[in-house]
DNA sequence: TGTACATCAGTGAACGCGCGTTCACTGATGTAC
DNA sequence: TGTACATCAGTGAACGCGCGTTCACTGATGTAC
């Protein structure tokens, strides 16, 4: 995880991995298989984390009597969220999203955060409280999630490696805002 | 160029280069300072083949007397050819986003196509057709090409690398529209 | 028109590096009888 | 309570691999006088 954390998924080398535990390398075959077992367990990890991120700022929203204000206000943080854990923490970002995972793997238990929820599982549940609340229409929630979701992605891409990267703090929070708004405007 | 075609961007070995042309190794020191240099002469490369790309889609518009209704063709113009292209060309489309460029670098002319305009600037383009024809408000036409930008680059991440590539032609094409409807609705 | 020299793509041999991985092993800890 | 055996994390030494890069070189092509 701190190789991971520091340089993302490239960096998690075994060897290196060995060493910083202060074991010789082979001893690493002990617990994985080979490289890419190690791989596979530091991404789930790091897709826990992500969850966690998103449950923070899921949590932080205030009740409100209105369920569309609250299931809006879940959308903003799932976006929110995952902003700034792509922000805070790009290596770890980056690994989350380097093995090819399918759809269905997603739903694994180790990349869950407290409450159980993978991010993608969590994206879901603010869209059906949108559906429930009527601020989405029924005919536009299948693959809502996607279209969310690919917003909130590639902006955080742009932030980490690309030419957005150049942007401080202030002004990466005001363009993820504005996507969000975008996104809210545009999904119904 | 077919090494990132191929492989992406961790494909172009300076090595295997050589060894296609034909050549011994160090050979290739005659044409590039080093691996660094040979990786940014196919960012830019593909870069450029991107702009064609869109460039063709751009093209490909039926003239209109309705500015709006042109501006808003060639805005979607833009994120269809972005998004056919990653498609198609996964390995160059990676390759491209590979090298951490600044946004003023992106105005350098090996990135262009045959406008002398890059990805990004295409881009732009649309947008101030948009606002010129009065569809895209003056206080919302700032840093609207990140908005943009961003979920088209979003979606085409999610489908070439995460959990969408199990898409077809079909569902991708429509996820992609879908999408674009989205940013289009919500970016006024 | 002919000679002298510069340019330049490619050669051949070698370097050190760090990687993932395999092998037979040791030594401590736990467990069964 | 004591002995015999299994388990298991870690050891030590070595492997082959492909990589980027450096060195002094050759041999053809172009250019100046």
């Amino acid at each position: 995880m701190r190789l991971a954390r520091e340089g993302g998924p490239s960096a998690v080398v075994l060897r290196e991995a060995t060493r910083q535990v202060g074991v010789v390398p082979n001893a690493a075959y002990r617990h994985f298989a080979d490289r890419d077992a190690l791989l596979l367990a530091v991404c789930a990890a790091a897709q826990a984390e992500l969850a966690h991120a998103i449950e923070r700022e899921w949590g932080a929203c205030k009740k409100r009597r209105d369920k569309a204000a609250m299931a809006r206000d879940h959308l903003r943080a799932v976006g929110t969220g995952y902003l700034r854990f792509a922000r805070r923490e790009p290596g770890l970002f980056r690994t989350a999203f380097s093995v090819h995972e399918d759809l269905e793997r997603a739903g694994t238990s180790e990349m869950a955060g407290n409450s159980g929820r993978t991010p993608f599982q969590l994206l879901s549940q603010a869209l059906d409280e949108m559906l429930d609340a009527g601020v989405l229409a029924l005919d536009k929630r299948p693959a809502a999630e996607f279209l969310a979701w690919s917003s909130v992605h590639g902006l955080a891409m742009l932030l980490i490696d690309g030419p957005l990267r150049v942007m401080n703090e202030a002004q990466a929070e005001a363009v993820g805002q504005r996507l969000i708004d975008m996104v809210e405007r545009g999904l119904p």
